[in-house]
RNA sequence: ACGCCCAUGGCUCAGCUGGAUAGAGCAACGGACUUCUAAUCCGUAGGUCGCAGGUUCGAAUCCUGCUGGGCGUGCCA
């Protein structure tokens, strides 16, 4: 990639100069100039001036006489800039040579884990969210060279598949019966349940028994969600690798291998009947209960198990997109994960996902699954698709909490900037077709001034990236397309490209340009339609 | 009480391992379709970057304190 030897070599230039004239060993940064007339720059002159003792712009202008590489242009500028200006040759040879391929091996896999829920509902828009920025956040790696797998943990060890057959069980009654019943506080009432319950009454006719009614609901109830939930992420682009459920780490004995481990650690014991683990030995604020009274583990137990058996799965990383509910549990986990198993601390990377913030009328909406009052990403894909929807989620950042509701994402289907940046597509897609041109790439041999912003655009494509990914913030690769749609639209506009002098030229830009877009918009699960 | 996150034009957000004039989109106002799709483009207006200090050549960005909002601190999940 051109940007980094850029960068690479200008910086080994500068250094080299200060090195031998001044004896100076020194870090130069060149970075990305904040103002449209350059291309990147350096304040090295303004950090030396003091060791110096001389005018900051003075060691600019000299440094300025430098040969660099790749440069169109330099400047000193007061009251110490380096400004470079990337040669028209490089900004070529890079779009000659561009390809977006994920080819890239660095032989590491990360495990990306998300969305996992209790399985006792349907997807619901926090889980929208949850779904886009976990896919993209996979893709960053992927792009990195990364071997990705997406997993989705099925909570099904736990109390709440019992409370949810159980509200399955009581609806039927209620439905099916007439029977009167009262649902109580943690139960599940929402229509979806009545659903089930008429799903399965003739089964559970059948079965007459309430304990195997039970059991029987806890199996294929579960599995009905489930497949549901699947078909659901199916249909909004995402596909997961590996659905990992909770009950098969007791089915491997974890729970007792975790047990005998931490009990050879002298980490646990027992006070009311329950089981502490002794986390503030850790250095943990307290200790916390792994085994209920009531003979139950807690999800934190499950959660170390569940932990431990991905380090033991070989993958060098793990990623859990969690919550902010769930911000609690992180510090717990990991304060365990390194101390009581060796785990290393930068194993497990926890993302705090901000909430979802469900409004009706303006007004605050408490929602909750036991109430089935949620909105679920069904509905909004019914009003918006998937697109529309995905983009409003991966456009602001991860750690921004998001209003979320029917009307706002109604009038976002009107004027969604995902439109904007699939227009361009769409509209280089228009003039190929009109002009009966074909798919292939010639040479580019020169560059015109309105296409100089986008060609730099792809110049610093791996740039972003990179940060993108250190940051975790695919909303930033969103950004930058917009930005990039915007210099299109605006080249579109000033440029007739079919019949111009120029056209064979033109074509070919747009071609390369074209490619880009549209494996952006792929890349971050985004469909790049030909016609709008 | 403690911990995590947030605060930038009327609205939704960028910009944050310090840099040069704080950027988009929506909404408002004024223009541009006999043209490769106007889902577009051009222009106007709109900001004491929550408040107060500090660090320095330079702070929306880093530090401290405060204010306001969200979440968390369960033998809930």
């Amino acid at each position: 990639m051109f940007v980094n030897e850029f960068i690479k070599k200008n910086h080994a230039i500068i250094s080299k100069y200060l090195k031998e004239k001044y004896s100076l060993d020194i870090d130069v940064k060149i970075d990305k100039a904040t103002i449209p007339q350059w291309d990147f720059y350096s304040s090295i002159a303004m950090q030396l001036s003091k060791k110096l003792k001389r005018a900051p712009i003075d060691i600019t202008m000299e440094l300025s006489k430098l040969s660099f590489y790749g440069t169109g242009a330099v400047e000193a500028v007061k009251p110490g800039f380096l400004n470079f200006r990337v040669s028209k040759e490089l900004l070529l040879k890079n779009l000659n040579g561009f390809s977006f391929s994920t080819d890239k091996k660095i032989n590491k896999r990360v495990n990306i884990e998300f969305i996992s829920a209790n399985p006792t509902g349907p997807m619901n828009v926090v889980s929208g969210r949850a779904a886009t920025f976990g896919l993209a956040l996979s893709r960053l790696f992927q792009y990195d060279g990364w071997d990705v797998d997406k997993e989705y943990y099925i909570n099904n060890a736990g109390n709440q598949v019992n409370i949810f057959a159980n509200s399955i069980y009581k609806a039927y009654r209620e439905k099916v019966k007439g029977e009167k019943v009262e649902f109580s506080e943690d139960e599940y009432k929402g229509e979806y349940i009545y659903d089930i319950a008429e799903h399965f009454k003739d089964k559970i006719a059948e079965l007459g028994d309430e304990e195997e009614i039970i059991n029987f609901l806890k199996k294929k109830a579960v599995t009905l969600i489930i497949d549901d939930n699947k078909k659901m992420l199916s249909g909004f682009g995402l596909d997961f690798d590996i659905w990992f459920s909770e009950s098969s780490l007791y089915e491997k004995g974890y729970d007792k291998d975790v047990l005998l481990h931490l009990k050879e650690k002298d980490l646990l014991y027992e006070k009311d009947g329950a089981l502490f683990v002794k986390n503030t030995e850790l250095g943990d604020t307290q200790d916390w209960v792994l085994r209920k009274g009531t003979g139950e583990y807690t999800y934190f137990f499950g959660d170390i198990m569940y932990h431990l058996d991905k380090f033991r799965r070989g993958y060098d990383k793990a990623i859990n997109i969690w919550g902010p509910d769930h911000q609690g549990s992180a510090k717990r986990l990991k304060i365990l994960l390194e101390n009581a198993f060796d785990i290393p601390r930068d194993f497990l990377e926890i993302i705090i996902l901000q909430q979802v913030n469900l409004l009706k009328d303006g007004e605050k909406l408490k929602v909750s699954k036991r109430l089935g009052n949620f909105i679920t990403l069904e509905e909004i894909l019914e009003k918006v698709g998937t697109d529309v929807s995905r983009f409003y989620f991966l456009s602001r950042g991860y750690k921004q909490h998001v209003d979320f509701s029917l009307d706002t994402i109604e009038k976002e289907n009107e004027n969604s900037a995902v439109f904007y940046i699939q227009y361009m597509f769409a509209r280089i897609n228009g003039v190929l077709i009109k002009g009966n041109f074909d798919n292939k790439v010639e040479k580019l041999n020169k560059l015109g001034e309105n296409e100089r912003n986008m060609a730099f655009k792809l110049f610093i494509f791996p740039l972003l990236m990179s940060e993108a990914l250190r940051k975790r913030e695919p909303s930033m690769v969103i950004h930058t397309l917009n930005e990039l749609a915007g210099d299109f639209h605006h080249f579109y506009h000033d440029n007739k490209i079919i019949g111009s002098n120029d056209e064979e030229h033109l074509i070919n830009f747009i071609k390369i340009i074209g490619n880009f877009i549209k494996n952006s918009l792929n890349l971050l699960g985004f469909n790049a339609p030909e016609r709008m």
